[in-house]
Parts: structure tokens; C-alpha cells; sequence
DNA sequence: TTGGTGATTGTTTGT
DNA sequence: ACAAACAATCACCAA
């Protein structure tokens, strides 16, 4: 009961952090890897607006499995991230 | 201990 | 360069 997402503020977040961690990327963004030119060779002419929302029906079109190999590379991101920001605390402090 | 916040990630296209 | 839909994230810090 908190958190709700619908009000999405702007983009572009900014950074607060010295060295700034940046995060790690998201299961989506290894799907929209392969989606992107994917999507975009099936819609020759479909927009920005329009790709982007086509990508996520599709992503979640996929069964869990499907998604599977994006998941696990989002994990391996994810330690990725882990990396910076272990040397963001250690240079930061 | 817990909560929720914000920040971020990457793509597409168009000007 | 940036802007929004699309989705996930999830580590971060504080009281």
C-alpha cells in the first residue's frame, strides 16, 4: 500500500551521488535488445510511441520461460551494479 | 525492523 | 540531447 506507480514523474532522473552507481538495468532492457530490431523489422513505419508500446505487450506476451534468459541477465546486471556501487561506498567514503 | 522513495536502465523514433 | 510509453528494479537510507 505505498508505493503506487501510476504518477510517473519525469525521465531522466538525476543523479545525488558522488560517484553515482548508477543501478543496474532491468529485464526489459535485455528483451528490448532482441525486441528492437526485432519489433522494429515486423513494424517498418510504426513510431517511437507506437514500438515501445507494441515491445511491452510482447514482453509479457512471451510466457515466463521466455522471459527467462532476460531475467537471468538482469540478475547478472544486476551484480554488475553491485561492483560500482561496493567501490561508490568504499571511494565515496 | 520496516517502509517507500527515488533514482536508474535501455529501446524506439523525431526535431 | 532530449521526450515519453514500456517494464522491471531494488539498493538506498532513514526514523
Amino acid at each position: 500500500m505505498a508505493a503506487p506507480r501510476e504518477p510517473r514523474k519525469k525521465t531522466t532522473r538525476r543523479k545525488k551521488d558522488p560517484n553515482a552507481p548508477k543501478r543496474a538495468l532491468s529485464a526489459y532492457m535485455f528483451f528490448a535488445n532482441e525486441n528492437r530490431d526485432i519489433v522494429r523489422a515486423e513494424n517498418p513505419g510504426v513510431t517511437f510511441g507506437q514500438v515501445g508500446r507494441i515491445l511491452g505487450e510482447k514482453w509479457k506476451a512471451l510466457n515466463d520461460d521466455e522471459k527467462v534468459p532476460y531475467e537471468s541477465k538482469a540478475e547478472a546486471d544486476k551484480k554488475r551494479y553491485e561492483s560500482e556501487k561496493e567501490l561508490y561506498n568504499a571511494t565515496k567514503a
